[in-house]
DNA sequence: CAGTGGTCTAGACCACGTG
DNA sequence: ACGTGGTCTAGACCACTGT
């Protein structure tokens, strides 16, 4: 059997496209440095513009590039790796590390939420909006769930929406004992508003943090953070000591 | 200004059809249910087949929606959360909850890895890979990355791949005293082989999770665990004693 | 084999950022 | 105003799964 040509797999256009732009990203590149534009780079790749946006579309789900429309499209600088669970236990606080507090409002919480919470629907429930920051660049987005009856303390109407409100919150929720959390990850594409805070466009891909805050009375408070999948890779240091540092620079020789 | 027209937003079509089936979704069908194919689904919404299949990514990305070439678009089961840390630390184990060895080889880890595992290029490295099953289905392919500096007792031709090997190496790891382990999690696509095994085509969206080994000598291995973004939900449990049960069953009647 | 989702094309127009 | 990426169309063919 002559068969020298192995006629495997007709590996799609668009995939093949993934590999070979990938390795030119490797070879030719700097980090921020804009690509030709699609037009051009579908014509110089004989594809029609559609085949090449999906292997753009891949390499920006993988980190590797960064499209802005009226813009371009920019070679990514590696991810950031942004510490999700901290060494200790502990309830969201106000200003620490790089969260920043956005309001407050009394919005009706999703019902994946409400079932979390073991709230029934109807139930008042505060809301808590925050921003990550890290590095200049909103990272996450976050919204915190507290069911008012876990908070009794909080006057109902002293500052019913804004910064002030959402302080608070806070503030009351560090006077109860915290039993234990847990966590989970998933994948999930940005809601609207969530998007805009993030600087993406809706339907972005992120990564959903639910986080459930347990005291002896049962679940007390529910976090959905929203992370953006692109720039972020969520670090959890399980390890006593260790300590996560990034690539320490990617120190392109001047 | 009689502008009543509020002529804010003109919402992309494919994110309006999004909304609209993914309440459709929730209102007509079951878990298992199959949709009308796509052409007739785009012909009944008024749109391009192209557009009808955009809202239809976005909802298998959130894990919506389940596609399969030569079957069909069905509901899907709401995720599976997969705990990812457990309580206790512990080198990976053979014949552990759901993890299945599949193999060994000496391929060449990714450039990505060897840095993590501060190896030079061109050093042996032993490479294990096992596939983890929960509820019949495959959610996970992981390679973990021992270089065979570390497991000095390992005679390097007993069984050069294969089970056997794969064995051999994790018996070894068992010997050493783990100092400590940490995990990061971030968005990546399915390689070939991965998505093979994942049962999903290549470029799939996968959830990474990279996991350092310490010892006292520093890292002694890395796993890379690909696990599918769209049935996982990843969860870690950071509480003392809470464990995370999903929703109890989602039981068609018969 | 028929029917499904997956890939690909060659166009068009729109929304956005920058000069 | 211009150039960018984002959306959308109406087709075509291919690869896979079932019967």
């Amino acid at each position: 059997m002559g068969t020298t040509q192995l006629e495997t797999v007709p590996e799609p256009k668009y995939w093949h496209l993934k590999t070979v732009l990938s390795e030119a990203l490797d070879r030719d590149f700097e980090v921020g440095e804009v690509l030709p534009n699609e037009r051009e780079l579908a014509a110089r790749f004989g594809v029609a513009r559609a085949t090449l946006r999906q292997a753009l579309e891949q390499l920006e789900l993988e980190g590797r590039l960064q499209r802005r429309r009226g813009v371009g499209t920019t070679v990514a600088p590696p991810r950031v790796g942004v510490a999700v669970a901290s060494a200790q236990h502990g309830w969201p606080r106000e200003s620490v590390d790089g969260w920043e507090l956005v309001g407050a409002s009394d919005a009706v919480p999703p019902a994946a939420v409400l079932k979390l919470l073991g709230s029934a629907e109807g139930e008042a429930v505060h809301t808590v909006r925050r921003t990550r920051i890290t590095q200049g660049q909103a990272v996450a987005a976050e919204l915190l769930y507290v069911p008012a009856a876990c908070v009794p303390g909080l006057s109902p109407l002293d500052a019913p929406s804004g910064p002030a409100r959402a302080r608070a919150v806070l503030r009351e929720l560090q006077k109860l004992a915290l039993d234990g959390q847990d966590r989970s990850v998933e994948l999930g594409s940005a809601r609207a508003d969530d998007a805009k805070e993030l600087d993406r466009l809706p339907g972005a891909p992120v990564l959903l943090v639910t986080t459930r805050y347990f005291t002896a009375a049962g679940t007390a408070a529910v976090s959905v953070a929203t992370y953006r999948a692109d720039t972020c890779r969520l670090t959890f240091g399980d390890s006593g000591d260790v300590q996560i540092t990034d690539a320490p620079t990617v120190s392109v020789a001047s």
